[in-house]
DNA sequence: CCTTTGAATTGAACGCGTTCAAATACGAAG
DNA sequence: CTTCGTATTTGAACGCGTTCAATTCAAAGG
């Protein structure tokens, strides 16, 4: 016994798990999550049908497979986007554009997530307990663009931030995945717009008369907080 | 031939159609919609399988059915709430309240159309082209809280605000289905804070200073449009 | 009455995600 | 090398949403 992988135990395991994902990607890719059979799956990786299910749970464990795969890769963008710049904004796009790139190949596929993400008791939601970890990981490179950015936040606000922020993201993605406008233009200009509005929130929120909303705003925020 | 309902022709189709919807909802809020099969649905309004599919394009469809039968239902009551105050808080509260006490029996079916529902092609899709007359309809009741309530809004942002109204409406919806807190309470709060920090957004976005962001916002909502 | 035509109804069959009992490979222990 | 326990692999079978060719029903026209 060599292996040290998440799940697999010989290194042959890992190799026939990744075979399977990889010709699932090229399948889906080509013919479409809906129209990709599980049984076409397997028979692309060389196994059995069964064979898919012990390495994955679910057709759509494989796009889960795909977006952590994905979320490893996004290291080295993100560092950079946080090293390269002190603007906040410039930083935050960084992050996103980085992030529409890697998917920008398999869009349709997420579809396929959507249906089952927002469940949040779905075990692949991205909101649910199971993906708590790959969340809060996300979060923090958040954390990472707003330390020693040119906006400097209220005390109050900062503990909030980064979630926000994660959830404004996940906004745009959400809005990028189901944007039919050539190359998904639409979802450029809200970004565009969309960074400048949260900046400037930002850049105005600790002003002194700016005091009741972003009481109101906190309000809002602990709303959220425990049952 | 006497009957004129939507789809249709005899009385006697309407009565089956409406005997299989009320049995199905029975069903699934016995038992829960998942753990319903359509041989169940047929079999308990007593017609053949194939029968429940001359009605209903699918077992969403369902759902959407009873969706469409609570809006029919809703109108009574929004037009109480908005006769009722000036008021725009109380107004958009008694929106709110009716929807979740018509919902209330039925929380857990509704995730069920969350899954088709955040996929704007799905034709059962509350974002998709063929549910849009539902759609305007419903933001139209907006339209009404805003006339001649306590709250003057910009001319600008008038155009934008029934739609933003329901979008943020649709927003605590999706929260509210997947509450788990007992009573969805958490859902309530968020409610009451969010209904604060809207009405006063609304006050204060007409206010001098508030020119620039105002700007910026408005910017966001014109990325909105058109491809 | 009989015929025609389209609505309404049937239930078997299909496709696909998923499960599972059984078979096999394979490294470790004796 | 044999034995054994676990990892892996298999493919048939299951359940359920959905489709469909075939059949029945009912009203309108002759």
């Amino acid at each position: 016994m060599t292996g040290t992988s998440e799940r697999g135990q010989t290194a042959k395991a890992e190799e026939t798990r990744n075979r399977i994902l990889d010709g699932a990607l090229r399948l889906f890719r080509e013919r479409g999550f809906e129209e990709t059979t599980m049984r076409d799956v397997a028979a692309e990786a060389g196994v059995a049908t069964g064979a898919a299910y012990y390495y994955y749970r679910s057709k759509q464990d494989l796009v889960m497979a795909f977006y952590l795969r994905t979320d490893e890769q996004a290291r080295e963008a993100f560092t950079e986007a946080i090293r390269s710049t002190k603007d906040l904004k410039k930083r935050l796009r960084g992050i996103i554009d980085a992030k529409f790139e890697q998917f920008a190949e398999h869009r349709g596929l997420l579809t396929a997530l959507l249906k089952t993400g927002v469940d949040p008791r779905d075990p692949l939601s991205p909101f649910g307990e199971e993906t708590r970890q790959v969340r809060e990981d996300s979060i923090a490179w958040y954390a990472r663009a707003l330390e020693g950015s040119d906006v400097s936040v209220p005390k109050d606000l900062a503990p909030h931030l980064p979630r926000l922020l994660w959830m404004y993201h996940m906004g745009l993605i959400y809005h990028w995945i189901v944007d039919t406008s050539p190359g998904q233009r639409r979802t450029g200009r809200i970004t565009d717009a969309t960074l400048d509005l949260v900046v400037q929130l930002l850049k105005v929120s600790s002003l002194p008369f700016m005091g009741p909303l972003r009481k109101r705003a906190l309000k809002v925020l602990r709303a959220f907080e425990d049952d």
